[in-house]
DNA sequence: GTAATTGCAAATACTTTGCCACGTA
DNA sequence: TACGTGGCAAAGTATTTGCAATTAC
C-alpha cells in the first residue's frame, strides 16, 4: 500500500498541490480506511485527528474533489461522505437503514452497458453513477421487533 | 390525477395520518411537481407556500417517508430530496452536476437482478437501490470553456 | 374531549469562509 | 520571496425540536 500512497501524492502534485503533512495524513487516511467517510470521520482517523483542523480536511477534500482523486457521495446522511477515486475502479455500495453500516459490492456493476446508452441518448457527457442499496443488515433484523417488518 | 391524488389521502389515512389542510397541499404538490425536490422548493410550490410552516412541511415529509410513501434521496446536493414513491414504479435519475437539472430515467432499470442477488448473498431485507447518474448536460457543455473538458 | 397537528422560534448539525500566520517551492 | 496552505473562529445553510395554540376525529 505504500506505493499507492506514493502515486497518490504524486498525482496531487502533479494536480498542482503541495505535499503538505495534511495532504500526506489525509491521502494515508483515504488509503487505510478504504471506505466513504464523513469529514467527522476523517478528523477523528489518527492520522488526522489533533493534527489538522477540520476546516483543513474540508479544504484538502474539497481540492482532491475538484481534482477527480476523491468522489463524494450523498448516502442518506446528513453529512457528505468522502471516498479515494481510484481510475480503473468502481465501488457501489450496501448500506443499512438501521446501522448506517456501508459495504462496498463486490459483484460486477450491471449500470455500465444503461450508462452508455444513457450517454449517446441524452449527450451528457463526463459521465457516471453512484448506485446504492439501502436495506436492513441481518444483525439490526435480528434485534429489530417481530412487529416491526415492514414493505 | 385527481384519483391518484385521492388514493393518497387514503393511503395516508390508513397509515394513521389525520386528513389536514396540510397533508392535502403536500401530497398535491408531490403529485403535480412529480420529480425530487428538497424541502425548500416545496415550501416555495404554490399549494405550499404562506399556507404551511417548513416545519410542518418537513414533518409530514418525514412521517410520508416513514410510511413509504416518500422517499428521501441524497442527490450531492447539501439539502434532501424528497419524491413520491408509488408501488410498481421506480425512477433513477439523470442528474447534471452543473446546473443541477433532474430527469428521471425512462430505460428499464438494469439492477434488479443484482438486488435479488444481493438480497440472497447477504440476508439484507426489504432492500431497495437508488441509482443517479451525474455529468454534464449538453446546455452546460457549450456554454462551458472548451479547456475546462476533463476526464 | 382527546390526541395529533401546526406555527413560531430556538437549537442543532454540518458546511463553508475570512483572515492572518506559516511552510513549500 | 511569493504564493499556496493551515489553524482558528465566525458565518452560513439545512435540519430538527420544544411548546403552546389549534384542529381533526
Amino acid at each position: 500500500m505504500k506505493l499507492l500512497l506514493d502515486q497518490l501524492i504524486d498525482r496531487a502534485r502533479v494536480a498542482g498541490l503541495r505535499k503538505t503533512k495534511a495532504l500526506e495524513a489525509i491521502l494515508t487516511c483515504l488509503v487505510e480506511c478504504d471506505r466513504p467517510m464523513t469529514l467527522n470521520e476523517f478528523t477523528q482517523c489518527g492520522h488526522l485527528s489533533q493534527k489538522c483542523d477540520k476546516a483543513t480536511v474540508f479544504r484538502l477534500l474539497q481540492k482532491l474533489t475538484d481534482k477527480g482523486m476523491v468522489r463524494r457521495l450523498g448516502l442518506h446522511e446528513r453529512a457528505a461522505y468522502f471516498t479515494l477515486l481510484i481510475p480503473g475502479t468502481h465501488h457501489d455500495y450496501l448500506i443499512c437503514r438501521d446501522c448506517g453500516n456501508i459495504e462496498p459490492i463486490t459483484s460486477p456493476c450491471p449500470v455500465h452497458q444503461l450508462e452508455q446508452k444513457i450517454r449517446e441518448e441524452t449527450g451528457y457527457t463526463n459521465l457516471y453513477h453512484e448506485l446504492e442499496f439501502f436495506g436492513q443488515c441481518p444483525s439490526c433484523a435480528s434485534t429489530d421487533q417481530p412487529s416491526k417488518a415492514r414493505d
